[in-house]
DNA sequence: TATTGTTATACTCTATAACTATA
DNA sequence: TATAGTTATAGAGTATAACAATA
C-alpha cells in the first residue's frame, strides 16, 4: 500500500485534462474553428506534408484532404507542391492563417483560470512536476 | 515579470491534457466505445434525466436522443419514465452497463504511465497541487 | 407559457477501401 | 511494389429549428 492513492491522482489528472479540453473548445469556438482545425493550424508554424499532419493529428491521411479543404476555403492555409517529391503536397499557413495561429497560441498560453489559485512557489513546483510527467508521456501536437 | 513562466506552464498543462485524452481514447477503443459513450456511461452511476446528461456532457439535449439510442442498442442503458414528471425520461445503466462502467472506471484510474516517472513524494506534491487546481476549475463529468 | 424529449437537417470528424500519380 | 493524396462511403458527434406531450 502506497501512501498516495493512484486512484485519486489519476482521477485528478483526468479532471484537469477534462477542464483543459473544455477550455480549449471554448477558445476554438471564439475563433470560429473546430478543435481539430485549431490543432492543425497550430501545427503549421512551418509548412507540413499532408501525411505528416495526419501523423501529428493521429488520424488517417484521408481525413486531411477534407480538413485542408475547409481551412483553405477559409483562406487560412494553402496547398503547395513539394519540389523534392511530386507526390507530396505541403500545407502552409497563409499570412491570415499565421496571424490567427499566433492569436490562438497566445490565447492558449495565457494563464488559465485553473492556475489562478496557485501561488508563485506552487506554480514552480507544478511546472517541475509536469515537466517530468510530460517528458515521460507520448508526443503531442502543440509544442 | 514573474519567476514562473505562465506560457510554459499552460503549455505543459495542455500537453498533459493531450496525453491524457489520447490515453482515454485508446482505452475507449479497447472497450469498443467512443469517448462520448464512455463519458456518458461513467456518468450513469445513478439514473439521470436525459437533459441532465446533456448538461454534464456540455452538449445540446437533442444529441442525447441518438446517444441513448446507440447505448440502448448495445444493451448498456435503458430508458425509464420519471414518476414525478412525465415529461422526463431517465437513463439507467443496465447490469451489463454497470459492469462495463466499473471496468472502465477501474482501467481509467490505474496508475497512468505518465505518473510512473514520479516518486512517492512527488506524487503527493502533484496530488495536492492538482486538488487545488481542479477545485478552482469548472465541473467535470467523471468524478 | 415554459420544459422534456424527439425528429429533421446540416456540418465536421473519423475509418476503410479503392483509385491516380508518382517513386 | 510502395507511397501521397484523393474520392466514395458510412458511422458518430454536434448545433439549430420545429414539433408533441406535459407542466
Amino acid at each position: 500500500m502506497r501512501s498516495t492513492d493512484p486512484h485519486e491522482i489519476a482521477g485528478l489528472l483526468f479532471a484537469a485534462a477534462e477542464a483543459t479540453r473544455s477550455r480549449f473548445e471554448e477558445l476554438c469556438a471564439r475563433f470560429e474553428m473546430t478543435p481539430v482545425q485549431a490543432r492543425a493550424l497550430l501545427a503549421l508554424e512551418r509548412p507540413l506534408a499532408m501525411r505528416d499532419l495526419a501523423a501529428l493529428l493521429r488520424c488517417d491521411q484521408s481525413n486531411v484532404t477534407g480538413l485542408a479543404d475547409r481551412l483553405e476555403r477559409q483562406g487560412l492555409v494553402a496547398r503547395e507542391p513539394d519540389p523534392a517529391d511530386r507526390r507530396v503536397t505541403r500545407l502552409a499557413a497563409t499570412r491570415k492563417g499565421q496571424a490567427l495561429r499566433r492569436k490562438l497560441d497566445a490565447a492558449l498560453h495565457e494563464t488559465s483560470p485553473f492556475l489562478a489559485s496557485l501561488g508563485d512557489r506552487e506554480l514552480r513546483a507544478l511546472r517541475d512536476l509536469l515537466r517530468k510527467v510530460v517528458a515521460a508521456g507520448p508526443p503531442t501536437v502543440s509544442r
